[in-house]
DNA sequence: CTGTTAGCGCGTTCAC
DNA sequence: GTGAACGCGCTAACAG
């Protein structure tokens, strides 16, 4: 910058000037900036711009799983905004992990992130305390907390998995198997757990835990699911899957084995992605705003940089059943 | 920083020295700084740090579009191989623009990324430029490059779609159709495009421009293009989708339709997901080592940072074709 | 509107 | 093995 200001026959201060607020600075000098700037093809260190002014531009994102497809339209969508708003993301990866968590957060402070995107609601104690101290805006995602730190921008995914139980009921099927994601450190598979029976208590229909399976997220995990509980329980007319890898690989067993979908059996996803609409037959879902989520997340974030009172904000972005040939 | 060296009684140095390299102090002296570290949740300002040793330990990648699941695995794994070296990640959207990766490029290197990865081998010149002036390691990816900026980590578009349009023509099919995403600003599409005509070619088969279709990638358009290559061409006997979305899209129309895969027309994909290994018929794809470039990319970018000399390096990590159910 | 001064919080380099 | 001085490149807060 200096190189830059002597060759614009400037102050460095109007250079800085001339590139923050081009507006604060004669027409006259901002030329000048400007070919100097071009000539040398100049880039202002962020580095040392934050340092001085202990603003950083850089938001964390916090996911359980990059490869997993759900999270990406989120990040997008967070990228997308801050993008629009001259911030940049950085991303980590939890890994299910309140441990592998706690770490990305202590980076990311360490890092002087102006903001933080959590996708998850149960955190280590020191994670809160870290957060807490640091002062930096967080966003929790995922779930809505009971007990949040800061803001909080999800759906319910008790009253989700609540919904779509009873919408299953309503069709008919009285025996409805869940398979679920794995439970241990995941709120929302709990939660997502809890709505299941709730539904099913409010039918006054059997909870019988050998109805819930655990499985992995794999197309042949949703496949082995299907089988072991019609195994276990032959009479079973629906099955809901916690997840569309799952839903779609537990279809694919159907098409298999020459079982009529939703005649043999109905089978129902969690999640609005593409496949399942276009997946023969078309499979019932639930449609989680996902890129809606990420969206206002950042939103929010923004907003807040620019000065919007710090008061708890909880968004809850709700859920919607779709409908399809499937169920 | 201060405030902890007072606190525990030592020079600020001494604490700068205790968090980063605990061998080069007395056993005394960590215990006290660890001791008042823990007390106040200090964490280092790597901001600073960074500013000061003019080194940064963020790298910058930049892929067409996080929400496709194909660069999913791939940023995991750089994410991955970037944690295990205490190293952090930016991601930032090209959306297929030059210009955009320009802007991208230029954020990251105002940011003053140590490394930055690139899902692209064609770039505005200003793009080049500020790479090249940079000195910053730069890892290519997507395709392999004539004319490297630095190091490129790869597969070749080009022999991987001959290969499989060969493997095609080896099974027997004679009217092959190639639907391809949008050529426009992709040298990955028109690298494909040009190893499908090179096979047509080899083979003596009749290079029919109207046997390739551009679509973009959704199961819809897959479905659509397979519909409109028939009924251009009611003797094709093999489709191949540059894209597993497209595939199976083509795949559900025919599930729609009653014809048979193989039997009435073959289905070959691009990328190996989990999809198409367990969609019914399972699907003849090519195997593009994603997460090993990922990986590798990672790696290199890591080792140069150690210090290994700055060489161009081309890495092809090559392509395998996986024979399935569709073909 | 422009320039000057004084840090931001560390790491480097050198003494001790 | 430890500490003091200095500077990384920029911006805040003032003065002109």
């Amino acid at each position: 910058m200096r190189d830059i200001a002597r060759h614009a026959g400037v102050s460095p201060m109007t250079v800085s000037r001339a590139l923050r607020e081009p507006a604060a600075v004669s027409e006259k000098m901002r030329a000048k900036v400007d070919a100097a700037v071009r000539e040398f093809g100049y880039l202002p260190n962020r580095i040392a711009g934050s340092l001085s002014s202990s603003r950083s531009n850089v938001v964390g994102l916090i996911v359980p799983g990059i490869r997993n497809s759900l999270y990406a339209g989120m990040i997008q969508a967070v990228s997308e905004v801050l993008r629009a708003n001259g911030m940049h993301l950085m991303i980590a990866n939890s890994g299910h992990s309140l441990e592998d968590e706690e770490a990305a957060v202590a980076a990311f402070l360490g890092q002087r992130v102006c903001g933080l995107v959590l996708h998850n609601t149960t955190h280590s104690k020191r994670t809160r305390e870290m957060l807490e101290r640091s002062g930096v805006p967080v966003i929790e995602t995922g779930n809505l907390p009971d007990d949040p730190i800061d803001m909080a921008v999800s759906y319910s995914n008790f009253e989700a998995t609540r919904a779509m139980t009873l919408h299953l009921a309503r069709l008919g099927h009285r025996k409805i198997g869940f398979v679920t994601l794995p439970l241990r450190d995941n709120d929302r598979s709990e939660e997502r757990r809890r709505g299941y029976f709730a539904a099913l208590r409010e039918l006054g229909l059997p909870a019988d835990d050998s109805l819930v399976l655990e499985a992995a997220g794999g197309f042949s995990e949703g496949a082995d699911a299907l089988v072991r509980l019609v195994n276990a329980h032959p009479d079973l007319d629906a099955g809901f899957f916690a997840g569309e890898v799952l839903a779609v690989g537990a279809l694919f067993e159907c098409q298999r084995r020459g079982w009529d979908v939703p005649g043999r059996i109905a089978i129902a996803s969690y999640d609005d992605v593409d496949l399942l609409k276009h997946a023969v037959p078309s499979v019932t879902t639930l449609r989680i705003p996902r890129q809606e989520i990420g969206r206002r997340s950042a939103e929010l974030l923004v907003q807040r940089l620019q000065g919007a009172p710090a008061e708890r904000v909880k968004v809850d972005l709700g859920f919607e059943i779709v409908q399809r040939e499937s169920t």
